[in-house]
DNA sequence: GATCCACAGGAAATAGTGGCTT
DNA sequence: AAGCCACTATTTCCTGTGGATC
């Protein structure tokens, strides 16, 4: 092969750009949370005597190094547990009643996709089940999915211990929470100890729990507040020391990354996918340092695609609603209140050849909009008179929001021939 | 301090999908 | 096949509400 390789692996940005993937890599060491890993600690400890541990409510925004956190001190958990077994192995084999190790089951389960108690349940009982015995999403009897899952846990022998992230999206029935926080209260379980920690980037979710629920699944709160600049700096620091070349970068470019991050959400996750980015640039331009001017342009390609994810999660008439506000943005009428917007909306379904729905169903699809974060509302009250209202905007770069809808397949007209 | 406006948003009903048990 | 069940997206109906104005 006497012709060059099209692949060019010369490489003077990255040493490893894979610690810069924020789903996959899991730093073995954690900043700027030791208090959360204290306040965990001391929640689960239990668990290393066989005992049942609190029930643990976490909660703060994306980004704030929950679920990473979670992660660590649960494979602290399976390690220290590995290590009492085989501590108790090592010794007196034939008298183990006295010394012996705990049997440990951990369930994490992320509840993104699941919006119901019911779902989050079967969720959780395929989990403990084997492949042989795997039961339907629907058509069980409610209390049939609960007693075979109580079952499941008892016949473990041991802790079991219920993680579920993103707890927030069973929506408004907790029944599921009710059963599992109280299965030792009502008998449900003899031989085993349950713990369940419930992860949550809502706050008001834990307000919406019943009492009940709220009492005894938030034995333990553990509070993830936003990073600012300087914590997210010093997290870039750590990343950029494994990622990046030392003269590929400078404190002036993670300063920057870092507070761009900051000033949005404050969240790990933008500060180091921008910084990724740059790289990425830097890269393909085949340049030897990430320059300002890259971190710039890395931060608008991560809100593009932060953009165009929230637009792919939407419902077809959630982004009718949306190209509506946009439409209404560019025409310099935000913020708008609903019943104007729904003009807006009436004439982007009717270029859709949709049905347009009622003003009620908007109003859910743009509540929607607002949670996500990609429009904002504002509650108005203009008083006697005036009455009260809700005035709507978008929460990013409109033309970030035209971009991403020239590439969704639900939406056929593109802003270029909306007015 | 009572009034009253323009909505917001809860509740129930409806329709359609799909899967269970017997 | 009949009679269950869950889930989603929607409509219709209606009660609730906060503060400028009277």
């Amino acid at each position: 092969m006497p012709n060059q390789s099209p692949f060019d692996t010369t490489q003077n940005i990255f040493q490893n750009r894979d610690v810069l993937d924020v789903d996959d890599y899991q730093p073995e060491q954690l900043i700027e949370r030791d208090e959360q890993i204290d306040e965990y600690a001391s929640a689960l400890e239990p668990i290393l005597n066989g005992w049942k541990p609190n029930n643990i409510f976490v909660y703060g925004k994306t980004g704030t190094g929950k679920t990473a956190t979670t992660h660590y001190m649960l494979n602290w958990l399976r390690h220290d547990i590995q290590e009492q077994s085989s501590a108790v192995e090592g010794s007196d084999k034939k008298d183990s009643n006295t010394t012996s190790s705990t049997n440990l089951e951990v369930v994490y389960l992320n509840c993104e996709a699941l919006t119901s108690s019911y779902q989050v349940a079967v969720e959780l009982l395929n989990d403990l089940r084997d492949e042989a015995h795997q039961v339907a999403t629907r058509g069980h009897a409610p209390n049939d999915i609960y007693n075979w899952l109580f079952e499941e846990i008892d016949n473990r022998n041991g802790v079991v211990l219920v993680v579920l992230d993103e707890v927030d999206h069973i929506g408004d029935d907790d029944t599921i929470l009710y059963q599992l926080a109280r299965a030792r209260s009502t008998n449900n379980l003899k031989n085993s100890n349950l713990g369940v920690m419930g992860i949550s980037n809502d706050f008001s979710f834990r307000e919406d729990l019943s009492p009940k629920v709220r009492d005894s699944l938030c034995e333990k709160e553990i509070l993830f507040p936003a990073y600012n600049a300087t914590e997210l700096t010093e997290i870039l620091k750590r990343r950029a020391e494994k990622a990046l070349y030392d003269d590929a970068y400078d404190l002036g470019v993670l300063n920057s990354s870092a507070a761009y991050a900051a000033k949005d959400k404050g969240s790990a996750r933008q500060a180091i996918d921008i910084l990724r980015n740059a790289g990425d640039l830097a890269q393909k331009k085949d340049l030897d340092t990430i320059t300002p001017d890259l971190v710039k342009e890395a931060k608008g390609i991560v809100e593009r695609g932060r953009v165009s994810e929230m637009i792919g999660g939407l419902s077809p008439h959630g982004k009718y609603a949306l190209h509506g506000l946009a439409i209404a943005s560019k025409n310099n009428e935000t913020p708008i209140r609903t019943k104007e917007l729904y003009d807006y909306y009436r004439i982007v379904c009717q270029r859709e050849q949709t049905d347009t729905l009622s003003v009620r169903a908007l109003r859910d699809h743009l509540a929607e909009l607002d949670l996500i974060g990609i429009a904002k509302e504002d509650q108005r009250n203009a008083g006697r008179g005036g009455g009260k209202y809700k005035q709507f905007d978008l929460d990013v770069k409109v033309d970030a929001v035209i971009e991403a809808f020239k590439s969704d397949t639900d939406v056929h007209h593109s802003m270029d021939n909306s007015f």
